[in-house]
DNA sequence: CTTTACAAACCGTCTGGTCGGTTTTATATA
DNA sequence: TATATAAAACCGACCAGACGGTTTGTAAAG
């Protein structure tokens, strides 16, 4: 075997083991020596791969909003031609993949809030990013942030295991959050002036609507 | 001293000094040494309160369920006489106070998460008849359900340490979600039939304001 | 005098990290 | 192609400190 790919190989096993760990055993079960033992390495074998632990959660980190990123683009490829806010679809549809897939790579974020929290430091300055992007493209700036806000509480809060929902709820409540036709009726302008509020600007969305 | 607000004294010096650690250095530095420390008590005096580390987690998290229980509660009483869906009112406002209050006892919810995930039965438990009563006296369900995760969202990302939002921001956002009047242009119906969406529904929604 | 609240030293285990040595792969030379 | 050599990947014993928890002793309350 290639030596490269002898590397790569390893250090992914490690990040596998560290993944599969929190989910089942809580971010607080994730040590250096579990990860040894859960990923058939050496811990010995482990520390040539990151020097130290916080090395490892970096590691994770960078590897979830890798993956993440792909995926945004992707997507975002997909809707920037036919969506009037791609941005926000496309921050949806990503934070629904993340709340679907099983031992979700957004784990990452609660171990590295666990050990050193401001590590936060990195996904927190990509997320302001995006949601500068979703607010540019927003007819009702808030609202989109509300949209986002309520597709993070159903990721989150399951996340913490703390979801009372079930996947049907789920699901279907993040159809609704991505369906722009749901929510075109209480569009507010961006604030500057008062303007009468439902009326005026949901004529305006209902308008420029695009449903596919 | 009487003896038994003595131990009160030193149970509450501890728990405090615990929510102060979580929010200073995170949940992973979480220790009974550092609780030691933090409270000015000695390690056995703190053992003398809770015989194992979990027993601190528990206590952490049955307070902070009672705080804001209590909160629940009082503004319940406030609003219920006026308000068309009290429950949901209640909530949204009591997950404003959890993220709005500095130190937020919320933290208790990331600590026993992380030492021990099968704590989250409890607030799992409550949650879930909240949204039981949010769903049973809402027009639209499903609405009124992802206002409460628009809340969460908020609550979370910032107590994660990733909230992207001014504090100007988050109180905006939060009102937006509290008034009723905001989101009355979209409701739909329960699902059972299927309906016009947007406009008829919403003038039945408006029709029958209040049922219980 | 008994019970309760606390202090402080202590114990076994676990943790992150180091280190010397072994195996595997890559490269150079003949 | 065979061989010597360097470099990288890997192993597993080891270490100092931190961890959760126990034990023993003491002062205050009842």
């Amino acid at each position: 075997m290639d030596n490269a790919t002898r590397s790569e190989r390893s250090r992914n096993a490690a990040l596998e083991a560290a993944i599969a760990i929190i989910a089942r055993d809580g971010p607080g079960r994730l040590t250096l020596d579990a990860i040894a033992r859960e990923s058939g390495l050496s811990k010995g074998g482990v520390m040539h791969q990151f020097r130290t632990k916080e090395a490892v959660l970096k590691a994770l980190l960078e590897r979830q909003m890798a993956h993440f990123e792909e995926f945004s683009t992707a997507y975002m490829a997909k809707v920037s031609a036919t969506s009037p806010n791609p941005n926000l679809a496309t921050q949806l549809a990503t934070v629904r993949e993340a709340a679907t897939s099983p031992n979700s790579a957004a784990l990452a974020l609660v171990a590295a809030m666990v050990e050193n929290p401001s590590l936060m430091a990195l996904p927190r300055g990509r997320e302001m990013e995006r949601m500068a992007a979703i607010r540019e493209e927003a007819a009702d700036p808030d609202l989109a942030i509300l949209r986002w806000a309520g597709a993070m509480g159903l990721l989150l809060s399951s996340l913490f295991g703390m979801s009372p929902l079930s996947k049907d709820e789920h699901q279907r409540l993040f159809a609704r959050l991505v369906d722009d036709a749901q929510w075109a009726g209480l569009e507010r302008p961006a604030a500057k002036r008062s303007a009468k509020p439902a009326a005026a600007s949901a004529a305006k969305a209902a308008s420029k609507r695009k449903r596919a």
